[in-house]
RNA sequence: GGCGGCGUAGCUCAGUGGUUAGAGCACAGGACUCAUAAGCCUGGGGUCAGUGGUUCAAAUCCACUCGCCGCUACCA
C-alpha cells in the first residue's frame, strides 16, 4: 500500500464558481477515488485563494470586508464540491492560519533566492500581474482583459530568483521526472523555457495591498498573491514539520487548467527546487469549456452555472458528461442538446435500461435470485492505461464497450426464450452473466460515477435482486422547442 | 515574426507507411419483445484541405499553398 496525494489548483475567489471549476474537481475526485479503490492511501486537496487586491477591491465595493467577502465565495465553493459529490480530504483557504504561518516559513526556507530591488512596471490589479512596456503601449494603456487603465508601479519589491533554475526545470521536464500532460502543453512549457525565465516580483507594498501575508522580517511588503497560493500544495500537508507532509509529498498529480501552467510548470517547480524538494510526479492541465461552441460569458447570456445542470440530471449525470463528452486533453463544448443526447441514451437507455431489464427477468423468472455470479472476465488494460494519462474520456469508452457488449449478449442469448422453453439451468446461468457483467461495471464506474456504482451494487448485492425505487436514470424530455403540430 | 498543433462521413473524433479508411451521434430500413416505446441487426454516406514529391505502397513521410487554433515575441 503506498501513498498517493492529488490536488487541484485552488480557484480564485473573485468570482463565482463555473463549469470548469466544477470539471476540475470531477477529475481530479476520479483519481483520489481510484486510487483508494485500489488500496492506495490517498490524500486530496482541493481549497480557494483569498487574497491579493482584486479581492480587496471587490470587498470594498461591496462594503464587506476582504475576509467576509472570501469567507462567502469560498463557501460557495466548497458548496459546489459537495453537490458534486466530490471526495476531498482537506479544504485550504490561503487565509487559514496555518496556511498562513506555514507560509512564512517557506518565505524564510526560500530567502537565499529572494533578493529586493526597485520595480518599474505596469500593473492591472483585474490581473494580478504585470505587463511589459511593449504590450501596454499596444493596448494604448487599457488592459483589453479588464477594461481598466494599467497602473504604473514604481515601488520597492522582493524578487525571486526564477531565473536560475531554467535549466533544471527544463531538464526535469524533458528526462519525465515532471511528467506534463498533454504533450502539446509540454511542449508549450519547453518551449517558454528556451527563451529563459526571467526573475518575478513576489511581493507588494503593505500600504497599496494590504490584503496579503506579511512578509517575514519586511513589514512593509506583503507576499505576491500568486506566489503565496502555490505554497498551498505543500502547507495543506502541514510542511514542514507534519507526518503527512513527509509521506505525501511529491504529490502523484496536480490537475490545473491551461490557463495557469506557467504558475505551475514553472515558478512552482522553481519554488520546490529553492526548498530542496521532489517536484509533482505529474502535471495533468485540461481545457476549457465552451457553451454552443462560445466562450461562455454572462454578457453573451450563454452563462449555464454548474447548479443548473446539476437541479435538472443529478450530480452523476453531470460527471459522466464532463469526464466523457468534454475531451480529457482538448476544449470541449457543452450544449444542452449534446448533454440530454447523452443522458438519454447513453445513460438512460444504455446502461440505466441494461441493470431494468436485468432486475426485471430476474423477477419474473427467478423470483429475484441470482445465486452466484461469474467472476469478471473483461480485460481491463485499455481502461487503466487511459487513466493513468487522466484520459478520463477514453477510459469511460471503455466502459461503455462493456455496456454495449452487455445488451448485444442478452439480445444473443434471448433469456426470454429460454425461459420459455423452460431451461431453467441455462436461464440462471445466462442472468448470472449478466449480473456479473454489471457489477464489473460498477467497479469501473466507481471512480466516475460513484453513487450510480453504489446503486447497482446495491440492486444485486448477495445474489438477491432489491429493486430500485425508480430506475437509475429517468428518462428526461427534451428542452428543445417541439416542432409545431401539422 | 518565431515555435507548436490541427484540417478524415452531416456532427464529434480515432487512425503516423501495407488488404475494399473506422467508431459514436444523426439519418434510413429490418427482425424481435425481457426492459426506461429501451435494446439488437443491417444500410447509405468520405478527391482523408489543395498541389507537387519520396516509395513497390501515402490519410500516414517531405516541400509548398490555403484555412483554423494555441503559446510566444515584436513593429510605430
Amino acid at each position: 500500500m503506498s501513498n498517493y496525494y492529488v490536488t487541484t489548483s485552488i480557484p480564485y475567489v473573485n468570482g463565482e464558481p463555473h463549469l470548469g471549476h466544477a470539471m476540475e474537481f470531477i477529475m481530479a475526485d476520479v483519481l483520489a477515488r481510484r486510487a483508494r479503490q485500489q488500496g492506495e492511501m490517498v490524500i486530496f486537496s482541493i481549497g480557494t485563494d483569498e487574497h491579493g487586491g482584486k479581492i480587496a477591491e471587490k470587498a470594498a465595493e461591496l462594503k464587506l470586508t476582504p475576509k467576509a467577502l472570501a469567507d462567502q465565495m469560498s463557501a460557495r465553493f466548497s458548496q459546489l464540491a459537495q453537490s458534486l459529490n466530490i471526495s476531498n480530504d482537506r479544504f485550504i483557504r490561503t487565509t487559514d492560519a496555518g496556511h498562513e504561518q506555514r507560509a512564512q516559513l517557506i518565505w524564510k526556507a526560500l530567502a537565499k533566492n529572494i533578493y529586493k530591488d526597485k520595480y518599474v512596471g505596469w500593473y492591472c490589479t483585474g490581473d494580478e500581474a504585470f505587463f511589459s512596456e511593449a504590450e501596454v503601449k499596444a493596448n494604448n494603456g487599457v488592459c483589453p482583459s479588464h477594461n481598466r487603465p494599467y497602473e504604473k508601479v514604481e515601488e520597492e519589491n522582493c524578487f525571486f530568483k526564477l531565473s536560475a533554475y531554467n535549466d533544471q526545470i527544463k531538464k526535469a521536464i524533458t528526462s519525465g521526472d515532471l511528467l506534463i500532460l498533454p504533450e502539446t502543453r509540454r511542449n508549450e512549457i519547453l518551449s517558454t523555457l528556451k527563451d529563459g525565465l526571467t526573475d518575478i516580483s513576489v511581493s507588494r507594498p503593505k500600504q497599496k495591498i494590504g490584503w496579503g501575508i506579511p512578509v517575514p522580517g519586511d513589514p512593509d511588503q506583503v507576499m505576491y498573491v500568486w506566489f503565496e497560493a502555490l505554497m498551498n500544495y505543500i502547507t495543506v500537508l502541514g510542511y514542514p514539520e507534519h507526518a503527512d507532509f513527509k509521506k505525501f509529498w511529491p504529490a502523484n498529480v496536480q490537475v490545473v487548467g491551461k490557463d495557469i501552467i506557467r504558475f505551475h510548470a514553472g515558478i512552482w517547480p522553481a519554488m520546490l527546487m529553492g526548498l530542496g524538494l521532489a517536484l509533482p510526479k505529474m502535471l495533468y492541465v485540461h481545457g476549457f469549456i465552451n457553451v454552443d461552441n462560445k466562450k461562455m460569458s454572462k454578457s453573451l447570456g450563454n452563462y449555464i452555472s454548474p447548479d443548473d445542470v446539476i437541479a435538472k440530471y443529478g450530480t452523476d449525470a453531470f460527471r459522466y458528461y464532463f469526464l466523457r463528452h468534454i475531451p480529457s486533453y482538448n476544449d470541449g463544448d457543452f450544449t444542452w442538446e449534446t448533454f440530454e443526447a447523452a443522458y438519454n441514451n447513453e445513460l438512460a437507455n444504455e446502461l440505466g435500461n441494461a441493470v431494468q431489464r436485468t432486475v426485471v427477468m430476474a423477477q419474473k423468472y427467478q423470483d429475484g435470485v441470482i445465486g452466484d455470479t461469474p467472476p469478471p472476465e473483461h480485460d481491463i488494460a485499455q481502461y487503466e492505461e487511459a487513466l493513468a494519462v487522466c484520459h478520463f474520456d477514453r477510459a469511460l469508452d471503455e466502459v461503455w464497450e462493456q455496456v454495449r457488449g452487455l445488451n448485444q449478449y442478452i439480445d444473443e442469448e434471448k433469456p426470454w426464450e429460454i425461459a420459455k422453453q423452460g431451461d431453467t439451468d441455462h436461464l440462471r446461468e445466462v442472468l448470472a452473466y449478466q449480473v456479473g457483467s454489471l457489477l464489473q461495471i460498477a467497479d469501473l464506474l466507481e471512480p466516475f460515477l460513484p453513487d450510480t456504482a453504489a446503486k447497482i451494487k446495491a440492486v444485486f448485492h448477495e445474489g438477491l435482486i432489491t429493486p430500485l425505487t425508480g430506475t437509475l436514470f429517468p428518462k428526461q424530455e427534451s428542452t428543445a422547442t417541439p416542432e409545431p403540430a401539422q
